[in-house]
DNA sequence: GCAGTGATCATA
DNA sequence: ATGATCACTGCC
């Protein structure tokens, strides 16, 4: 895919493992104030695969909170955890299949509930497309994390799933290769 | 290791 | 109306 694109519904309108795969590496971006950007590379992701996978939001049915889950791919979901901390996600998959993939780390943000409060994202961004529109997008960056570098391990948190807590569908850019690649950049527009 | 934190959801 | 839960974080 070529470099600076903008991921569209199309990329994300895949099974959440192998979106979750193909986002690492991809940029995340962020405007500013002025047509100042920032660009932030993504290391950590985790696949939420839809309603038969019991760690997924939505294997209880919609509710408010999910609903934005249930719709056209490419959104954005974010909803507030433990009272505090907003989670990103990016809806994948066909509309009525909740699935999304959890942004966990980005540039040098480590842990869902910090990348938002770093980046300013909070609910107020549930629902709005993964577009420049949005306010909120991610492109192509030309980087190709070779899957050797590529860590899968169960997600986190997610105890409760029973046989769901053990796959391995979370998704981390080892360290020492994250390090050789640009994490965050500002940038004009 | 565990408390903080408060919206959300099921139950009634 | 009430109580349990929770895709986390920071401090002990």
């Amino acid at each position: 895919m070529k470099t600076g694109s903008i991921l569209s519904r199309d990329f994300f309108d895949r099974p959440a493992d192998r979106v979750a795969r193909e986002l690492l590496g991809a940029w995340l971006v962020v405007p500013g104030p002025q047509g100042r950007s920032t660009q932030h590379v993504v290391f950590e992701t985790e696949a939420y695969l839809g309603a038969h996978d019991l760690a997924c939001h939505g294997s209880k049915g919609m509710t408010k909170r999910n609903a934005t889950m249930f719709g056209p791919a490419g959104r954005w979901y974010v909803y507030l955890c433990y009272g505090m901390h907003w989670m990103l996600n990016i809806v994948t998959g066909s509309e009525g299949v909740p699935a999304a993939v959890l942004i966990r780390g980005v540039g040098e943000h480590a842990g869902p509930g910090r990348l938002t409060k770093a980046l300013g994202i909070d609910g107020s961004f549930d629902g709005r497309p993964g577009a420049r529109q949005g306010g909120l997008w991610f492109e192509a960056s030309g980087i190709r994390v070779p899957p050797r570098r590529i860590k899968r391990t169960p997600r986190i948190g997610v105890d409760y799933a029973g046989d769901w807590a053990k796959k391995p569908l979370r998704f981390v850019v080892d360290p020492a290769h994250l390090r050789t690649m640009p994490q965050s950049r500002r940038r004009e527009s």
